[in-house]
DNA sequence: AACGGTCGCGGGAACGTTCCCAGAACGATG
DNA sequence: CATCGTTCTGGGAACGTTCCCGCGACCGTT
């Protein structure tokens, strides 16, 4: 391994200038002894050794990410766009999983800390436990806790998005099929549920409520309990992706067909949901700007407490939405 | 922050004393002051501080990890084993991702190099082109070159496990939808599904073989070139789970009701497809394992080129797979 | 020509740990 | 009682880098 050194001697000069010349948080000195330092050291194939430089600077050019899990798709792509963006500035990302349990997640916020991470990125957010990372810095994504620097998707939107576009299919009776209260994504999106049927003139039935998590087991009881009844709504908006592929697992096993007896829409578009045999439709968030946000508030914007920065979804329609099998009536089903 | 002299004016000890305690590589002294040393430490919380430890010693208790994509489902479980495993030898895991492109997988591996990993643990092999990642310690997982040490799953025996399921339930003709040739575990899985038609009496027949990829997209295409036809397969062996959904679309879009008209089995079995409308029957690759395995063959194991640990799947029967509907006859559906 | 200011450079300490080595303490043995 | 061997301890160097600080060169001004 090349060291510092070995271009110091090299070039001719001393450690201390290689290593001012190749500081990259410095005005990029156009120097005659830089652009030789500059060169040799390229020529010699030297690299900074992360350890040694982390030791000296406080600060390890990482910034650490943490979320429920990684088997969850949305997860995994919000990771992979942190990556990326981190990567544009020149920083590695490590992620830690906390299966969302709060001890969990105290042990790896500790853990990444104690790697010296330059920030942190987190998705687990509670609604009024704000979040103790200690002094670094961090970010939420995806949900917030009301209080800290967030970045997040306009929820109320796609949510509302999502309903009114059921409404304007026809539907008249609209279920939700939520997600868990301390989740302030899956509250944002009752709101916007709620706020598009009492803007299209339908009002709020809290016998079409049902659904308290965001996985598809979740999804398929709330399903179920929606669906297997005598008045059963002709729509139903699930709060994310997965929990609508439970609702479409109950449909099915109770004999309906989607969208003909009852339409479904999603939320994320993660990609497996667009190849399924009803493609559904659903709501897109935009990962790769949430994920810029995020790391944007974590390093540029160090003073501003609690900023919330906001993305804005698209629908997408697809095959698991269409009119209702009567407009307007909602008969019962045969 | 706590260091390791803020220890040894407590304890009244050197700093070589508690440094060498605290050393968990040595064994453990259960002298007076040693376990005085362990108390103090404990007392005032310390932790060592991996960054000057790693530079130190030449080594940082981390493992990286390298896979085409974590928002492959499949990937993301073995990784949260791969973390899991390490956890439990207080090894700390780092991911990178290279989108199955060899130039960016060498950045990968560059890059963790020079974060000293231990070791690497890659999911990403060709068979015939050996990697190469220097003279860092490394193992396969779930796919082997050929040559390197690697823990992955017997690919044959599921795939004669998934096709002997279906000869059993009566079938005749059955289809594989494929996955690339430089994935050891197609090439391994379609080797299986060959053997268990031979030895079942079958013949193998090109004509019933598609597929080339392991994306939702490849096994939808391929999918739709085995059933779309006048003499389709009763059944189809998808390589993996994404592949299966793909085929289930396919065949939704083309009419066939699944299991009824032909019956499916994947492979993985990642969460989703136990949800599905249709449970998807599938193969249960045992992760948890291979991740052990693979971490076993690069830190145990060190002096043993090429060794290769295979571990054993179960066939999952669920609702895609049923009995054809002229059992043995394959008569032309209506 | 003398002086003040700016700039770039090099020496050396520091970051927190591990490792080498010399010496102290102790017990055993002849 | 002297000597030897073993075990344990502490001092200091080393890992590769950054950062502080002093010094000399150079430029422009009076």
């Amino acid at each position: 391994m090349v060291t510092i050194l070995d271009v110091a001697r090299a070039a001719g000069v001393s450690k201390s200038t290689v290593s001012r010349v190749l500081d990259e948080r410095l005005p990029r000195s156009t120097n005659a002894t830089a652009e030789r330092v500059r060169e040799v050291a390229a020529e010699l194939g030297y690299v900074r050794d992360p350890l040694a430089s982390g030791l000296r600077r406080s600060g390890t050019s990482t910034v650490g990410v943490i979320v429920p899990r990684l088997t969850d798709t949305v997860m995994a792509m919000l990771y992979e766009a942190i990556t990326e963006a981190a990567a544009g500035r020149d920083l590695f990302t490590v992620v830690a999983t906390t299966e969302d349990l709060p001890e969990v997640q105290d042990k790896a916020v500790q853990s990444l800390r104690r790697r010296r991470v330059d920030g942190l990125i987190l998705t687990t957010a509670r609604v009024g436990e704000p979040v103790d990372v200690g002094k670094t810095p961090y970010a939420l994504a995806l949900r917030t806790d009301g209080s800290s620097p967030a970045a997040i998707g306009d929820d109320r939107l796609g949510a509302q998005l999502a309903t009114r576009h059921l409404i304007d299919l026809g539907h008249r009776r609209i279920g939700l099929v939520g997600g868990p209260a301390h989740a302030s994504s899956a509250r944002g999106r009752a709101a916007g549920y709620r706020e598009a049927l009492e803007s299209g003139g339908l009002g709020f039935d809290p016998a079409l409520v049902a659904g308290d998590a965001f996985s598809i087991e979740a999804g398929e009881v709330a399903g179920r309990q929606l669906l297997d009844r005598s008045d059963p709504p002709s729509a139903v908006f699930a709060v994310n992706d997965n929990t609508a592929i439970g609702v479409l697992a109950a449909a099915h096993a109770l004999g309906l067909e989607v969208p003909r007896d009852v339409s479904i829409v999603g939320y994320n578009d993660i990609p497996v949901v667009s190849r399924l045999p009803v493609p559904l439709t659903t709501v897109r968030v935009p990962f790769r700007q949430i994920a810029a946000d995020a790391l944007r508030l974590l390093l540029d914007d160090g003073s501003g407490t609690g900023e919330t920065l906001v993305s804005a979804p698209t629908l997408i329609p697809r095959g698991s939405t269409a009119a209702p099998r009567q407009p307007g009536s909602d008969g019962p089903r045969p």
